[in-house]
DNA sequence: CTGTCATATTAGATTGTGCTAATATGACTT
DNA sequence: AAGTCATATTAGCACAATCTAATATGACAG
């Protein structure tokens, strides 16, 4: 099996490190959208999606296509697709045992613990 | 089915976003390890490893288990090994588009492109 | 060819992350 | 109980990532 270099790998990787891009990848899951469309339904800032959409398209996950003034993007295909859907399954095994990277746990969090 | 919240989620993930834990992870995929084994085999302080183990275990994403004065650690279960399995699929077949989020590209890499 | 809408880009401020160095804990040996 | 080895924890610095605000580009309508 051929095996990507793992700076490669991190590169793809980095585009599920950080919320927003998940939420982006999760709308344009099942179905491409428009930018516009992305910003309304997360209501995540214009130039943030944009900056976003631009991280996960040099990640290799999503593809765009323009159709006039508008930019549609979706993910690129099915791998990816089963590979977000993983990341489900996994998650709903091992849900209970997610708690945080330590460095991670801010006063918010900390309050309602015990 | 069930959807686990996304911040949730992001705690999870989180344990992908470092390249130190990415070999981590598949240092001890297939064989549990020591922490001194891991260190010796990746060449990374004492210190780091030991946040990092800490880290991947808040993910839920590796399990420990002590033996006298040693600490073994190992990826936790089946679900999580084929996800890092699907890693490497998705990427086989994604490489040739994987390029790097914008930000990330500095200096070194920037020279040798064309 | 001017205005408007959709999207992209840039700069700068702010926050988050990961490292090193130092120190602490805890198990086992003598 | 003192020493040693394996691992964990903490603090502080350096650097990377993300957000906002401002500006730029590019397509289309009039």
């Amino acid at each position: 099996m051929y095996i990507t270099d793992i700076d490669t790998k991190m590169k793809f990787l980095h585009g599920f490190s950080n919320k927003s891009r998940v939420l982006i990848l999760e709308s344009i899951k099942e179905e491409e959208k428009t930018v516009s469309q992305i910003i309304d339904e997360l209501g995540i800032s214009q130039s943030s999606i944009s900056q976003h959409l631009a991280c996960l398209r040099g990640c290799g996950l999503i593809v765009g296509r323009q159709e006039g003034k508008y930019m549609y993007y979706r993910v690129r295909n099915k791998l990816v697709r089963d590979l977000l859907t993983n990341f489900d399954t996994v998650l709903e095994d091992i849900h209970e045992n997610v708690h945080g990277c330590q460095n991670h746990i801010d006063e918010k969090e900390a309050d309602h613990v015990g």
